[in-house]
DNA sequence: GGACATTACGTGTTACGTAAAAATG
DNA sequence: CATTTTTACGTAACACGTAATGTCC
């Protein structure tokens, strides 16, 4: 079970093809097959159906364990490597939407820039689960993700990474201004709209999945789902009244484009989180400078 | 950054030789000498120190993923090669000392093995990282580890496995009948007990880095440690005024052995958990009906 | 029949063992 | 000086590429 391996199945399995893999992977497509067949052969499973190629059950057992590995050992080496490079003079964000939205990272790091005027800075936005990959990866030099938690909860990650939260948040929900809900401001229990029509937004807001682990239910069935990670896009879609979409409190202003909604706060124990997240950091770099700005 | 060279560096790092690692490994000194070489050159790090062997910094580091990737590769590979090898008719149950002492799994087990006379059970007394690893590489079908938290936390485990409490103790301090503290039954705090002097037992007891930990201060110097796995033990040794320990309260009887002990409740809002841990369990195997007993 | 995966086979690399050299305490 | 690690070198295994074969829409 060669880390290798690994890596060309769970690419495999990703892109559902073995020429597309090899072609990622630089490799030849014989060279793929053979390197799967050597996996399963060890393993003794069939780990993938061919045509349409797909992860069989243990396939899917073995990708929910190979995928934490690999970032697992690319953190390794970042995390190593680091010890060795000389702390570069830049610094690397990635961050998600709501964390750039409710977090004062963007306004420290406009105070960072003062100091520092010939700092290199590169800021990235994404999903979570990039956000949390660059960071292990030593890709970014820090992170910022979000999430629903129960407040004092920590966010779970996949990779242990040192974090600290730097902003917390009420959690609200987005309907529009004429729907039933938006009568009743004093706030709403997410028990009570287990029924309702949701907006699945993975990238941007709290994806259903993890709405359902954080309330118990199994509620929270979609009716449109927004694979898009722009916070102005999902809120004209719930305008327009697609379906509901859970948000933490934006600060004033963010919802004036879209207008037409309203943000009803949830009186579920929950909170929306974002968490600075980040490998070991070189004393005296920018990105250390950085997270004590934050975390000050 | 191969899995069988992470292997041998941590098998060289905890042996503290290349030689004796050589002899675990099966290889001759000279292939882990070009192993580690090769791993070292490849992350461009130094990793060990020769003579005496031992971690660098940037070794440390490696280690404290390597040895959590390892153990999880074991983990897949139990988990997915499961699927395939049909349920063996036995029961592998690994557990700690306290877990065996506060759940009612050895009650259990006897219940089971009265409706099946012939089922081959194997029981294993360890430390909780051993059980943890039994069972996530499957070598036991179902473990039962214990550990200090705050009330409706989780036990942290190293790697994603299965979990449910089963049982849930107080916490007492274990002192001499003749001690001060003795003098003080209704309880203590645990910020009052940071300067005493402890007996650290990380394989019976909660270990002072846990409880470190767990209070968030950095107290609990340890005077005395005791590497042994045996609870009486612990128990003679705190009667002899070696230091305090932490333990649960522990059912009627079970300190009688050694008298001249007292048991004072801790009043910081600190429960000791057992939780039952396993992977993937088969349908219809005995620890799938076991883990319904202790759960029930 | 065309796209895609598998099998067969030849080759170059690599990873190990043996054996000799170097280093360290 | 003895023990332990490193280096040198020969060999055998293996993993990849090329190319032919097989298989499924």
């Amino acid at each position: 079970m060669d880390a290798h391996l690994l890596r060309t199945f769970v690419t495999v399995a990703r892109l559902g093809s073995f020429s597309a893999a090899a072609v990622e992977l630089q490799y030849t497509q014989a060279a793929v097959s053979q390197q799967v067949a050597a996996l399963e052969s060890d393993l003794k499973v069939t780990l993938l159906r061919r045509r349409p190629v797909g992860p069989t059950e243990a396939g899917t057992r073995l990708l929910e364990h190979a995928i934490p590995i690999l970032l697992r050992m690319d953190a390794a080496r970042a995390d190593v490597t680091r010890m060795t490079s000389p702390p570069a003079a830049r610094l690397a964000l990635a961050l998600t939407p709501l964390a750039a939205a409710t977090s004062p990272a963007l306004t420290r790091l406009a105070e960072l820039r003062a100091r520092m005027p010939r700092l290199d800075v590169a800021v990235r936005v994404t999903g979570r689960d990039q956000v949390v990959e660059a960071a292990a990866r030593g890709e970014a030099d820090l992170g910022l993700t979000d999430g629903l938690v129960a407040p004092s909860d920590p966010l779970p990650l996949p990779v242990p990474l040192s974090a600290v939260g730097v902003a917390e948040s009420l959690v609200t929900v987005i309907v529009p201004a004429d729907h039933p809900l938006a009568r009743s401001p004093a706030g709403v229990g997410l028990a009570d709209l287990a029924d309702a029509r949701w907006i699945d937004a993975p990238r941007v807001a709290p994806s259903l999945d993890e709405l359902r682990r954080t309330a118990g239910t199994d509620g929270y069935r979609p009716g449109f789902r927004y694979d898009g990670a722009d916070t102005l896009t999902l809120l004209r879609l719930a305008a327009e009244g697609h379906g509901l979409t859970l948000l933490p409190e934006l600060p004033g202003g963010a919802m004036a484009p879209s207008p037409g909604l309203a943000a009803i706060p949830v009186t579920t124990r929950l909170v929306h989180r974002v968490e600075l997240i980040h490998g070991t950091l070189p004393a005296d770099s920018p990105a250390a400078t950085f997270a004590a700005m934050l975390t000050a």
